[in-house]
RNA sequence: UGACCUGUAGCUCAAUGGUGAGAGCAGGAACCUUAUACGUUCAAGGUUAAGAGUUCAAAUCUCUUCAGGUCAACCA
């Protein structure tokens, strides 16, 4: 084995990496990684599996990055980490993209294909990208276990579905019963969300849309609005009272069986005419929609005219005589108002919704088969979906027709009325209307719109107050692109909303990042949630394990293919059905193999499955168990976690609930959902303690990536190029991976470019004098009290980042963890650290101070490649193996068995921290105002001058003196002390501390103090509290309040930053001029060595010619010349044989610099 | 339409309610380097999306509006 680190020829992340796989797969790192940890506790992390239906993007990158960096730094931190990979497999896009590719659509499915030839084909289909998926997996660095994963189609995952179902269907948690869905009456078939989605199913049509009024019965909870009608002591001459509901769907209104208002809206009782037969009435709308039917003005109807005495007759008065009716003239120009709509009004009474709930009205349209409606109908409801931006503020409700009618119908209890059968006409007993279609479904040539004949009707019977042409969006079927009805279709679901109350009590022990995902969306989702629509009306996917007679009587829930085997044999037993060849040893638990199969219920007779097949999310929210399978014994012996169990795994619970698990924030109500529903509602557990929801990855302009907008980064190609270390450094740490994320390649560059690349650098500096000192680590580690100041604080910083790091990570949040070690190697190890140390490395002998530094330098690469090794896993490896081949300071194949580092204490030194960052910030100003100056730092200056606020400072100051001096070339420091008047000083006070006690004073005092004069200042600090009279109350000051700086030295030139001011002399002396040139003159000769190709240590002759007017600092610094360019002579000469012309502060000189022996 | 998230310099991101809103990148100017694809310094760049409110004090809390996003829905 080689005894030399080994030396990059430059950073090439994709090459390193490729090395690093190689080496992996030849070790089993990944497998050792977990070996390693036996024995362990262990960190359960679940896998959210992705669909090899489609290729791997970018912003699967990211979750998965975030999955494994938390997963490799719990293995580090000493957890038994085990990763179990998994596929979805079934579902619609895979339906979709078998019938794209096959050139059929749904219905073809049973006529140009066979159910089994199509689900072959699904199957094929599923894990088509597999191998671009395991390759990206591999590429990107993430470790999962891929050779055993979880498929969501194979029996074993399905069988404990079954198993679920069954727990859930015994707790009667598993129910059939309507939902009111999409349903294409063309088609004769639902339609999913999806189907809705597609492009150009909503179209702008033309309805005939109606405002029917409904008549309003009197009763004890309407007398209020019968009163108001009728303010006459007579009592009531007409008692026509009527609410309005608009509906642009009038063929739902046979079916109608309540009236919805909102329950703060406010409603008015008008009193008009109806304008279609003029005839006097009363009626009930929103208050906001008043002036949608009754104008504001009506030009015609002018005070002091005939019909406007004659109208206000019975708007007023209620005179029951109608002396309209009663003159000709009259009846005729009330006609014409009427005719243009515009309808004399008047408000009687003004109310809220919630005064009308349980009103009764008659049923507009009666007839024999809506007679019975199964319920308490008629009444006005109340719900919060209620509008007043269409309409009339009141919503005629049919509950069979809309998702929000059918909510509110159940509420209410008023019944249910499907007046339109599936073929999408109305029922028998409908009088005229029977038997019509409700929309042109048949393509009839002479179809009559029976929506317009409903209006009619209304009209003639005085129940229609406004009839229009209504154009508005509504969904078609994107097969018969005939309108959609919303229909109530049976369904089967799981009561979620029995356990609701469990479920968010349970929400409030998961740690989500960000909290609020779990408490917003998560939290409301739970709030409002409605029972899980578990039906799915496709082909390929997990079939529902029930079983029905015809008569729908009997019904029988499978939980196990063993308890299917029972049934089925003994249903051939008794019916003579042919089960047994059904099943076999190859069954299949899809269809069209398992509606095959016939059981025979207690009775005696036959059952078939009911057809449906289960909403896909359940198939994942199930992977808890479902990814280990059953295990017989445990069901017969019906333990409560049946499940067969990992080699090494004792116990169900080491691998439930899960620790952690992260997806995208679209999962929210999708995965993380459905976990957590099938948790609690089985076993009333969380089913994770962290989730992290990361967001999206947009395209640099924001834009959502799409393969139509061709803005879709390629993983491969970005990783093939960049390396996975820099582009999972980059997803990291540009931002919190909850936020979306815009992502953009020259952020990879930047990271790799500054991050890689300084990183890289340290090492190989590092590597390059430890290769010629042949430092291997031997020595015995020197005690940090006899390490120089330097090594102290970079040790001290690296313990505080060590701890800082830890805390980040446990708090899952990678993105400050990463910033703050990019900090640390960028600010301090390589712009402070090896920059000033540079010379120990390459001066002097191998003893104390140089092996103090190597040992330094060393800690330093080897904590930060094991902090790295989390998100960017295959550099930190990289370097950690270079590193510890040569030393074995860690008996470790990889950075990945190795422990994550833990903060020493005792290393940290705050002061010195603090005192380091003084030093920083001083250089910083002095450089600052020499550049203000323009003198270069070579040239060198006699002294600045601090003024030191306390001795805490002071003290500080000067340990660090050196330090300042040599950084930036001054001869001497000095300090002003408080009590020097010669310093001009600021207050000001600290807004914090002095805000919270002060309140509403604090204006006042901040003003007060930005009048102080220097006395002022001056008085405060020796007497450490000042009496302020603000407002003619004594307001004491103290020194602990305010922040006092030095905002000038009068005469000198200043910079201040914070509380810190330097002063600096920019005298520049005869003296110090000689030392500036001697200092240029060896920077060009460096030049010259460098660019002559001359070893570092190759000794040299120099020859000056030119350089007169040099010739006294020469002599003056000529040894220090000498050593520094390692020159044996020094001489000016008249003429230089083949010298170099250099400038040193503007003189031109030749110079000839010859090689020793060369 | 609803719920939730986001909006800060040209770009990517910071800023326990505490008062001159900070970095990095890009672009401009100069400098430094026997590790440098580094760095240092200077200048420039901001109505913190807009408006209102609470507060002694708001980028931060509340409300409204606008824009982008996610999920759910689209109904009279």
């Amino acid at each position: 084995m080689s005894n030399k680190y080994r030396e990059f020829t430059q950073l090439n992340l994709p090459s390193i990496e490729q090395e690093i796989l190689a080496k992996w797969d030849a070790e089993q790192a990944f497998e050792k990684s977990i070996e390693v940890r036996e024995g362990a506790v262990p960190f359960v992390f679940y896998e959210g599996p992705p669909s090899a239906n489609g290729m791997p993007g970018i912003h699967h990158v990211i979750s998965r990055t975030l999955k494994d960096l938390v997963c490799r730094y719990k293995t580090m931190k000493g957890f038994k980490v085990s990763r179990k990979g998994g596929w979805d497999t079934h579902g619609l896009p895979i339906e979709l993209g078998v019938e794209k590719e096959l050139g059929i659509t749904k219905e073809d499915i049973g006529k140009k294909i066979t159910v089994e030839e199509y689900n072959q084909k699904c199957r094929e289909a599923v894990l088509r990208f597999k191998d671009k998926w395991d390759d990206i997996t591999k590429k990107m660095g993430y470790w999962v276990d891929l050779n055993d994963p979880y498929i969501t189609f194979k029996n074993e995952y399905i069988e404990t579905l079954w198993w679920l179902l069954k727990q859930l269907y015994n707790k009667g948690l598993l129910y059939e019963s309507v939902s009111i869905q999409p349903y294409s009456p063309a088609a004769g078939t639902g339609l999913s969300s999806h189907e809705l989605n597609q492009p150009g199913t909503y179209k702008d049509v033309k309805d005939t849309s109606a405002v029917a009024m409904f008549k309003a019965v009197r009763n004890e909870k309407s007398e209020f609005l019968f009163k108001a009608i009728s303010n006459t002591e007579q009592g009531i001459k007409n008692d026509e009272l009527f609410f309005l509901a608009w509906t642009t769907t009038p063929w739902t209104l046979p079916s109608n069986l309540g009236l919805t208002a909102g329950g703060d809206i406010d409603y008015v009782l008008v009193k008009t005419f109806n304008p279609y037969s003029g005839k006097p009435c009363a009626v009930v709308l929103a208050k906001a929609l008043l002036h949608k039917y009754f104008p504001a003005h009506i030009d015609e109807f002018e005070e002091g005219g005939d019909l406007y005495e004659a109208i206000n007759n019975w708007l007023n008065h209620d005179s029951d005589e109608f002396l309209i009716e009663k003159s000709a003239g009259l009846k005729i120009q009330f006609d014409g108002i009427i005719k243009k709509k515009q309808l004399p009004h008047k408000i009687v009474a003004t109310f809220k919704g919630k005064d009308i709930e349980e009103c009764r009205y008659e049923q507009l349209l009666a007839y024999e088969a809506n007679k019975e409606t199964g319920g308490d109908s008629f009444r006005v409801l109340v719900d919060a979906f209620v509008t007043t931006e269409d309409g009339t503020g009141i919503v005629h409700t049919a509950p069979a027709f809309g998702a929000d009618d059918f909510k509110v119908g159940k509420k209410y209890g008023i019944g249910i009325l499907t007046m339109v059968d599936r073929e999408g006409k109305f029922v028998d007993g409908l009088g005229e209307f029977s038997n019509r279609y409700v929309k042109n479904y048949k393509d009839e040539k002479d179809y009559v719109d029976v929506n317009v004949d409903i209006c009619v009707k209304l009209k003639k019977e005085n129940r229609a107050f406004k009839v229009e042409k209504y154009e508005h969006s509504y969904p078609h079927c994107w097969r018969t692109d005939k309108p959609i009805l919303y229909y109530p279709l049976d369904a089967w679901f799981i009561k979620t909303t029995a356990l609701k109350d469990k479920m968010v009590e349970l929400n409030k022990t998961i740690n989500w990042k960000p909290k609020s995902t779990g408490e917003g969306r998560f939290g409301n989702w739970l709030e409002n949630m409605v029972d899980w629509n578990l039906s799915r009306s496709r082909f390929w996917g997990t079939g529902l394990p029930i079983w029905k007679t015809e008569d729908g009587e009997e019904e029988k829930c499978i939980g196990t293919i063993d308890e299917l085997r029972t049934e089925a044999a003994k249903a051939d037993k008794e019916l003579g059905t042919h089960n047994s060849q059904l099943i076999t040893h190859n069954l299949d638990l899809h269809k069209p193999y398992v509606d095959d199969i016939i059981l025979v219920s207690a009775t005696g007779k036959p059952m078939k499955r009911v057809p449906d097949l289960i909403d896909v999310w359940f198939d994942s929210g199930a992977m808890p168990y479902a990814q280990w399978g059953l295990d017989y014994d445990k069901v017969k012996n019906g333990d409560k976690y049946p499940f067969k169990l990992p080699a090494g795994v004792e116990k169900f619970e080491d691998l439930y609930p899960a620790s952690f698990i992260a997806e995208g924030v679209d999962q929210t109500r999708g995965w993380f959902y459905t976990l957590h529903a099938i948790s609690s509602l089985v076993y009333e557990s969380v089913a994770y303690k962290t989730v992290v929801s990361n967001g999206l990855v947009l395209d640099k302009n924001g834009n959502k990536m799409s393969k139509r907008l061709g803005n879709v980064v390629d993983p491969f190609h970005t990783i093939s190029t960049y390396g996975a270390d820099a582009t999972r450094w980059y997803l990291i740490t540009n931002a919190s991976p909850w936020d979306n994320m815009k992502f953009d390649i020259e952020g990879i560059k930047e990271v790799q470019r500054k991050f890689f690349g300084t990183l890289y650098n340290t090492y190989q500096f590092f590597a390059l004098y430890a290769n010629v000192d042949d430092f291997a680590f031997k020595e015995a580690a020197i005690p940090l009290n006899e390490r120089p100041e330097i090594d102290r604080w970079i040790l001290s910083s690296l313990h505080t980042l060590i701890k800082k790091v830890n805390e980040s990570m446990d708090d899952y949040e990678p993105t400050q963890a990463g910033r703050l070690i990019e900090e640390f190697v960028d600010e301090h190890l390589s712009n402070w650290y090896v920059r000033l140390c540079r010379r120990r490395f390459w001066k002097g002998d191998y003893e104390q101070d140089k092996i103090s530094a190597y040992q330094t330098l060393y800690e330093c690469l080897e904590t930060v490649v094991r902090l790295i090794a989390p998100v960017s896993p295959f550099f930190s490896d990289a370097v950690f193996n270079n590193l510890n081949a040569i030393t074995q300071r860690f008996h470790a194949a990889s950075v990945h068995h190795v422990d994550f580092p833990a903060a020493d204490e005792s290393l940290i030194d705050t002061d010195l921290e603090e005192r380091m960052q003084l030093a920083q910030d001083t250089s910083s100003l002095v450089l600052s105002l020499r550049k203000k100056q323009n003198i270069k730092v070579r040239q060198p200056l006699q002294k600045i001058l601090i003024p030191v606020l306390n001795t805490h400072m002071k003290e500080q100051l000067q340990l660090i003196e050196d330090l300042i001096k040599t950084e930036v070339n001054v001869k001497e420091v000095e300090y002003l002390t408080a009590d020097n008047s010669f310093i001009k000083k600021k207050i000001k006070p600290i807004f914090q501390t002095l805000g919270k006690k002060l309140g509403a004073k604090m204006k006042a005092v901040a003003a007060a103090l930005g009048n102080f004069t220097q006395e002022q200042i001056a008085e405060l600090e020796k007497e450490t509290v000042y009496n302020l009279l603000i407002d003619n109350e004594p307001v004491p000051l103290y020194l602990t309040d305010v922040e006092i700086s030095s905002e000038d030295v009068p005469g000198w030139l200043v910079a201040n930053k914070g509380s810190l001011t330097v002063a600096l002399d920019v005298t520049i002396t005869p003296q110090l001029v000689n030392e500036g040139n001697a200092r240029e003159l060896v920077n060009r000769i460096q030049k010259i060595r460098k660019d002559s190709g001359f070893e570092l240590t190759d000794r040299i002759d120099v020859q000056l010619s030119g350089a007169d007017t040099l010739a006294a600092s020469i002599s003056e610094y000529k040894s220090y010349i000498c050593a520094e360019i390692l020159a044996d002579s020094l001489e000016l000469v008249q003429e230089t044989a083949n010298g170099t012309e250099v400038e040193v502060n503007d003189l031109l000189i030749n110079v000839q610099v010859s090689k020793k022996g060369g």
